[in-house]
RNA sequence: UGGGGAGUCGUCCAACGGCAGGACGGCAGACUCUGGAUCUGCUUAUAGGGGUUCGAAUCCUCUCUCCCCAGCCA
């Protein structure tokens, strides 16, 4: 089912293997922060990187990229592991950190000052940004730039024991103040930060900046691609000149598109700001983005991966369009989910001519897609549920279902045919009364029989007595805008988010198996979508449903185009 | 306006000097005890101008548009 499409990083490293580069070898990395929790476009890149090493017998590394105590934290470490391991992919006993190379990392910067490619630098957050010019004036060497070896030593190890207060100091590669990529402008390798770190404690107070640990980190793992987003692109520079200043191995790295889809937001930041401020329940919130939001939701692994082979790998900035994935979640829900009836939003019918008090049960199919998941048994009564827009009192041309004097048919039951309508005081439709037909037992018209009447709708049901109380929750996309990250002036991202992302529903009615689902267990309501049953949230001992994804639905569809 | 990157159907991705192809979407039809699934058909694209070539999305050139970079974030 997973389809590979040819893509630029695959022909740089086929090419590569095929020249026999890094000895034919390919190692990768996903080298997460671990200060928020992974998305769907992380699944781009994790699905990137680990297929990679899989296609060409290599292996890839988990590395935590924590090189910021101040904004890390074991939840988000923990989330990740979870979350990685979901997907699918196996990183075997190569579980590494940035923080466990520290004490290299800082021999290795030690080295530089020895080189004089490296200085402390005693200016301040201020003065170092005016010093380094703009984009398009150079900046200016710091005062600082020229202090002796001996003296830099001296600084840094100082730095190192904590006799400076945070800010004070840097510890800064010494390459060229004009450069046009800003970058290469004396760029800051250390900094000093009295932090506790999630894995060193209090170990450390100077921690490297991204630009001077990820690479070494890196070239220490024998990475071999180094695959990042288009936005480190001006950092290459910099990650070659130091693996060149330091002679060490010296993997290529490679950029590529990030993810952005349509109706929600990817960027860590903002997502944080939605957690914060309230705007959904958590990072786990079934209409995050996030990982853990589609796993509570009901996305499945396989769908996920699906997806992201589907988009590809280009450079080129883009917009996917989220139906894409839903697509992929239907198609390998399609497959697996076993189908149960179940009604939303409940409508009494009474089937006049069925005797009071009796019951029978009706062979229904788990999986029409899958003969394996066999059949089951379903109760049948006078008093049923159907749903409320499966019966119209005045329909339109286009609706076939339940209609005054109309015959449809009850899924695995019987052709009924709608008598007449009870309505309260204010008119509201309280209850329809039908007939059925006893000849159309099992939902099949009599073929031996003359009367070969065909129903143009086929309903699903519940049986009042029978059915379990639940609730069902329904999301729909988080925004409304297809790109909410392109506000209008003065607008920013949360005024686009959908009112009505979340409905809830407590009191659908459900086949009575549904009361032994178990958490994380999904199903096809018929004719509904597909749900999936809460991981968290549980009511009175009755499971909650999460609604991951609508059927293909043509009569909403048709009323669509109508009103537009 | 310094540096870097990108422009192919509505969307996403292929094609890397030799008939622009796939997926999703859309439209139409077949089938159907889910208006589901499945099947069939159709639809639409190389940003623009020059050039090289028998032949250009692909090479050269000029132009236009969009994105990223001025954290002691990653």
């Amino acid at each position: 089912m997973e389809i590979s499409v040819s893509n630029f990083i695959r022909t740089i490293v086929k090419e590569d293997v095929a020249l026999g580069k890094y000895g034919g070898k390919v190692i990768t990395r996903f080298p997460p922060e671990p200060n928020g929790y992974l998305h769907i476009g992380h699944a781009k890149s994790i699905c990137l990187n680990f297929g990679l090493a899989a296609e060409f017998k290599g292996h890839c590394n988990l590395r935590f990229d924590d090189t910021n105590p101040s904004k890390e934290e074991q939840e988000y470490v923990d989330s990740i592991i979870e979350d990685v391991r979901w997907i699918g992919f196996d990183w075997g006993d190569r579980l590494y950190y940035a923080s466990d190379y520290f004490e290299q990392l800082h021999e290795w910067a030690v080295q530089l000052i020895k080189m004089g490619k490296a200085y402390v630098c005693d200016l301040n957050v201020e003065e170092i940004r005016q010093y380094r010019g703009t984009l398009t004036v150079p900046g200016k060497e710091s005062p600082y730039r020229n202090r002796s070896v001996e003296e830099n030593l001296e600084l840094f190890e100082r730095m190192r024991k904590g006799e400076f207060p945070d800010g004070s100091k840097t510890l800064r590669a010494k390459i060229d103040m004009s450069s046009g990529n800003i970058n290469m402008r004396d760029p800051v390798m250390y900094r000093i930060k009295h932090e506790w770190h999630h894995r060193t404690k209090n170990k450390w107070c100077i921690y490297p900046m991204y630009d001077y640990a990820h690479g070494q980190s890196d070239s220490i793992e024998g990475v071999t691609h180094s695959i990042c987003t288009m936005e480190y692109e001006d950092h290459r520079p910099l990650y070659d000149w130091l693996l060149d200043q330091l002679s060490i191995h010296h993997p290529k790295q490679i950029e590529f598109a990030r993810l952005n889809l349509s109706r929600t937001v990817l960027s860590k930041r903002k997502l944080l700001k939605l957690v914060n401020e309230g705007y959904v329940e958590g990072w786990n919130d079934p209409r995050m983005p996030t990982l853990a939001g589609m796993r509570r939701r009901g996305y499945t692994p396989e769908a996920i991966r699906n997806f992201c082979s589907r988009i590809g790998v280009a450079k080129k900035e883009s917009l996917v369009d989220i139906g894409l994935l839903e697509y992929c979640v239907r198609e390998h829900l399609n497959k697996v989910a076993l189908r149960v009836m179940a009604v939303l939003k409940p409508l009494k019918v009474i089937i006049t001519n069925y005797p009071d008090g009796q019951e029978e049960y009706l062979d229904a199919i788990n999986n029409p897609e899958d003969y394996n998941a066999g059949t089951r048994k379903i109760p049948f009564s006078k008093v049923l549920y159907i749903e409320k827009d499966d019966f119209m009192e005045t329909p339109p041309k286009q609706f076939f279902r339940l209609a005054p004097g109309r015959e449809v048919r009850l899924r695995y039951a019987y052709f009924i045919k709608c008598e007449s309508v009870v309505k309260d005081e204010n008119g509201e439709i309280i209850e329809i009364h039908c007939t059925y037909d006893p000849a159309t037992k099992g939902g099949d018209a009599p073929a031996n029989m003359p009367d070969k009447r065909k129903v143009k709708a086929t309903l699903h049901w519940v049986s009042a007595p029978h059915a379990i109380t639940a609730e069902v929750r329904l999301y729909e996309h988080l925004f409304i805008k297809e790109d909410p990250n392109d506000a209008e002036e003065g607008k920013d991202f949360t005024d686009y988010i959908n009112p009505k992302s979340l409905e809830v529903l407590k009191s659908c009615r459900l086949e009575p198996l549904l009361k032994d689902a178990k958490p994380g267990d999904r199903f096809q309501f018929e004719r509904l979508g597909y749900f999936c049953v809460d991981t968290i949230d549980l009511t009175s001992g009755s499971p909650v449903f999460n609604r991951a994804v609508t059927l293909k639905d043509e009569w909403a569809k048709i009323q669509k185009g109508k009103k537009a």
